[in-house]
DNA sequence: GCCAACGTTGGC
DNA sequence: GCCAACGTTGGC
């Protein structure tokens, strides 16, 4: 069993649009950073935990709680020309990206970024480091406990 | 809208 | 293989 964090942009996916959809599960689509797709395909199991965050918003932060619903499988747009996330250099034979369905489990308390920074127990956090802009990161059970067993209350 | 930081591309 | 140019991310 292992942590994730997971960004989305909540004007393309909230944790309030996951929640709403069939079985609270929505495809991880977009992802188009090699280090990201491989955590999704090589890493993650069925059951992981995930803290799904808000970026690119005013409030950017940990919005909820979910959990990897999927194995890994090739990530539909980018074999569709009129998707943004269309990739011309992918081919059905030979997909480049990967991508896992993700179930969200709730809406949590609006944790916000600059809150998570004033924690020296969460100073080592990948997001929160300078620079880092990997949409998909691994969280240590010491972060995640720390998150949803004390600022989640 | 700004801009720092980072990843990717492509010429050489 | 180097690296400059360019595009993207994402907080502020």
């Amino acid at each position: 069993m292992q942590y994730w964090l997971m960004k989305s942009e909540p004007d393309e996916v909230s944790i309030d649009d996951a929640l709403a959809a069939p079985q609270q599960t929505v495809a991880w689509t977009g992802v188009r950073n090699y280090q990201a797709r491989n955590f999704m395909r090589d890493a993650m199991r069925i059951g992981d935990g995930v803290l799904f965050y808000h970026s690119s918003c005013a409030e950017p932060g940990i919005a909820g709680l979910a959990e990897v619903a999927s194995t890994p499988y090739p990530d539909p747009t980018q074999f569709d020309p009129a998707s943004k996330y269309h990739d011309p250099k992918a081919k059905p034979e030979a997909p480049r990206w990967l991508l896992v369905d993700v179930r969200a489990v709730q809406k949590s308390p609006m944790i916000p970024l600059a809150l998570l920074r004033t924690h020296a127990e969460l100073a080592e956090m990948l997001i929160l480091q300078k620079g880092s802009r990997l949409s998909i990161t691994p969280v240590t059970p010491a972060q995640w406990n720390f998150i949803t067993g004390h600022l989640m209350k």
